[in-house]
DNA sequence: CTCGATCCATACGGTGCCGTATGCAAAATA
DNA sequence: TATTTTGCATACGGCACCGTATGGATCGAG
C-alpha cells in the first residue's frame, strides 16, 4: 500500500473524539489504540509521548473551531443577519463544539489551556463583533449583541433544558430573532 | 472532642472544591484525604466507595445550584427586574457554578448525570420564565429571553474572552439592560 | 475504670495506564 | 534481489489509584 496506514491524522481525530465523547480522561493512548484496531507500538513511533498528541489535538481544534467556521461563513455573499444565521447553521450542525467543554473544563487548571481558550474566544467575539457592527451604530450594543449571541452558541450546545411545547431549533430561531432585531 | 473530627460534610465539600478545580479526575479518594489532612482509612468508614462520595456530592450541587439560589433571589421583596438582576450578582460571587463545567463534561458520558443536569436545567429555565413572563406576556418573548438570560449565565462563566475598553461586569450590565428591555 | 463506638493509620493486592525496549514484517528504494 | 525505512507487536517496569483488612487511638456512657 502507498498510503500510510495509520497516520499521525487518524490518532488525532481518534483523539478529538474521545474527547468529545469521554473528556480529557478518555484521551488514553491504549484506548485509542484499540480504537483505531492497532497497539500503542505504533502510537510511540509517531508521537515522543501523549502531551505532543495532546498539543496536535488541540490544534487542530482551534484551527477548525475558528478560522474554518469564520472563513466559511464570511465566504457567502450575503449581509450580516445571514451570515449570523448561518453561524448557528454550521456550529449546529458540525461537532466542533464537541470537545468544546472537555477543553473548557481542563483550562481551569491548565495555564497553557487557558490561554488556547481565550485566544479561541477573542477571536470568536471578534468576529461576532465584526458581523454585528454591519448594522449596529453603538458600540455598548454591538458588545452586548456579541456577548449574547456568543452566549447563546455556547449555552445552545450545554444546555439540556426542556422548552415545553417549543422544540430548541425553535427557541434558538426565537432567541435569535432577537438578537438581529 | 464532642464534634465529628472530619464529617461526611467536609469529605463532600472537599470533593466539591476539587471538582471545582480539577474536574472528575481531582476527585479522589487519596488526593481528599491528604487535603483534609488523613488518610483514606477514614474515608471508608463514612463512604462505601468512591462512588458514593460522588452521589452525595451531586446532591448537594443540585439542592445549591438550584433551589437555594432560587429560594434567595424570591426572597426579595422588589419586582421580577430587580429579581433578575440579584441573580446576576449572586451566581457571579457565589462559587456554586464552580463545579458546573465539569458536571456538564461528566454528563456527556453517564446518564445518571445527564438526567440530573436535565433537571436542574429545567429548573433554572421554569424560574427565569416565572421572571420574565412577569413584564412580558408573549410567550414566544418569554422564552426567547429566558434562553438568552440561561446561556448568558452559563457564558459569563466558561467564556474567556476580552472586551477591548470594558470590562466583563459592564459588558454584563449591557447585556442584561438588553435582556431586560 | 471499663467498654463499646467512633474515627483513623498502615499495609496489601489488584488494576489500568504511561513510556521504553526490542523484535518483526511489509513496503520503499537502490 | 539486497537493504533500509516504515509501522506495528510484544513484553516489561513503574506509577497512581481503588478498595480491603486489620490494628490502634480517642471519646462518651455506664
Amino acid at each position: 500500500m502507498a498510503t500510510v496506514q495509520t497516520p499521525r491524522s487518524a490518532w488525532i481525530d481518534a483523539a478529538l473524539d474521545a474527547m468529545a465523547e469521554g473528556g480529557l480522561g478518555a484521551v488514553r493512548v491504549e484506548a485509542l489504540a484499540r480504537t483505531l484496531g492497532v497497539t500503542k507500538g505504533g502510537f510511540y513511533w509517531h508521537f515522543t509521548d501523549r502531551q505532543a498528541l495532546l498539543d496536535e489535538m488541540l490544534d487542530a481544534w482551534q484551527q477548525a473551531g475558528t478560522e474554518d467556521i469564520i472563513a466559511q461563513v464570511d465566504s457567502q455573499p450575503t449581509d450580516a443577519r445571514a451570515k449570523l444565521r448561518r453561524l448557528y447553521e454550521l456550529t449546529g450542525s458540525a461537532n466542533s463544539l464537541a470537545a468544546e467543554l472537555a477543553i473548557r473544563d481542563w483550562s481551569r487548571h491548565d495555564n497553557d489551556i487557558a490561554g488556547r481558550l481565550r485566544r479561541v474566544d477573542d477571536r470568536r467575539m471578534e468576529h461576532l463583533r465584526s458581523l454585528f457592527s454591519e448594522f449596529c451604530v453603538d458600540e455598548q450594543d454591538v458588545e452586548a449583541r456579541s456577548i449574547l449571541a456568543y452566549s447563546l452558541l455556547i449555552g445552545n450546545y450545554f444546555i439540556a433544558a426542556n422548552h415545553g411545547g417549543w422544540s430548541r431549533p425553535q427557541v434558538l430561531q426565537f432567541a435569535i430573532d432577537r438578537l438581529l432585531c
